[in-house]
DNA sequence: ACAAAAGTGTTTGCGTTACACCCATGG
DNA sequence: CCATGGGTGTAACGCAAACACTTTTGT
């Protein structure tokens, strides 16, 4: 711990897993610290006066250009295997920043939080501090720094229990979506594919979901419903 | 934030949800502030050079006197609400040690875990400040500090969900215990009755429960089986 | 007419629920 | 032999999987 004030709160952050979909695989948003080949979570840190999940968002907010987002927190990781001190050291000084005694030189304590999104709404913009920001497919992820690989596979597991109960607040589909879509937005989180007949009956039965006119695209063959997530 | 050193993270705290059993109601473990009416949860805080887990299961045992607990972290709580630094200047000023920066008038984001222990095998001892633990029925809790009552509500929510998957890590039961006793742990913790033959078969479908010797206690009717969690 | 995609129906099996019946034990 | 508690059997129900059949659409 260090004892140079700063608007931040030292020693805690945050780290946010975020899943894109855009109508094929399950993407994760993953920066690159400049020239470094350190890969790692977009994260970040809560001041002094703000809410943790407010801060979340925030940050979230700062690299995606996207507001908001359900954010969905899963776990708090306070291991000291977490504290590498050289890794930050070596990218403030890249970054032109050398220091010896900083906060963010500290040991942290990090609280995960997840959210799942369309990444065609997304521009992800850099932060001061890294040079990329980029989706990877989730099978084809890079070596990532710390436990945040361990971070993600925590993330993944809360999301496909909870998908149920979670895909309303993702802002995922668009407002008009066909059962076809939304059928593939769980097989690709879930990683397995489903039985259509019986996909459509247990989403149906879950009474979440609106009937709309008919989508005709051109295509030969029937015209699907187009669905859309009941408001209230 | 304040910039006091110590041989703590400041900022950062956790809440131990301790739920206790022995035979008949669910029990939660509260802490008094010295002659303050002020009632809350045991917490504690994490040394700089000690992992968040084992900063939980240290305060745990201290307060308890019981090691080797299976604590299970749920949820972490980062609200600005949270922060009364009167309440904690208070109980400091009762100890006869005021203090104007002190980090422990600081904003602490908090870490809850919880706990289910046979409160038989349990003493109590207040820490340095506080003067009394005490069990309390879960439906008589006294007025908490600050979100404390929210703590507990999220930790009830978990615990019932994760209960069949938990129930072995808890070092809830006797070595040897009767389905009936089991039956009993879990009509405490879901707050409903269960069907005896169907609770009994369930428990045995899940294939975790190793059957010995009956129980002759004297009683005009049917000796039951003992029962032990297979350990493999 | 055909292929492709979408919608609906049917059968089956499994797990849960409710309830009944039988067994063991001590008074 | 009876009351009490414990173990097991069974029918009914609901749900989910697997698969078949029908309908719609553009070529």
């Amino acid at each position: 711990m260090t004892s140079t004030t700063s608007e931040y709160l030292p020693n805690i952050s945050y780290d946010s897993v975020i899943f894109g979909f855009s109508g094929e695989k399950l993407k994760i948003l993953i920066l690159e610290y400049h020239n470094m080949k350190t890969f790692a979570l977009p994260g970040g840190f809560v001041k002094v006066d703000e809410a943790l999940d407010e801060a979340v968002k925030r940050g979230l907010s700062e690299r995606t250009g996207l507001d908001e987002i359900y954010l969905e927190q899963f776990h708090t990781f306070g291991s000291m295997q977490r504290f590498k001190p050289e890794i930050m050291k070596r990218i403030m000084e890249e970054q032109g920043n050398p220091v010896e005694d900083h906060w963010l030189l500290g040991r942290f304590i990090t609280v995960g939080y997840y959210a799942l999104i369309n990444y065609k709404n997304v521009s992800p913009t850099p932060d001061y501090l890294s040079d990329s920001i980029e989706w990877y497919d989730l099978d084809q992820l890079p070596d990532l720094m710390m436990d945040h690989r361990e971070i993600i596979e925590k993330a993944l597991e809360h999301l496909r229990i909870h998908l149920d109960h979670k895909l309303l607040s993702f802002n995922l589909l668009p407002e008009m979506f066909t059962m076809k879509e939304l059928q593939q937005v769980y097989e690709a989180i879930l990683g397995e594919s489903l039985n259509r007949a019986n996909f459509q009956r247990k989403m149906l039965s879950l009474n979440i979901l609106e009937r709309h006119d008919k989508l005709y695209t051109g295509g030969s063959h029937k015209a699907p419903f187009l669905y859309s997530f009941k408001k209230p």
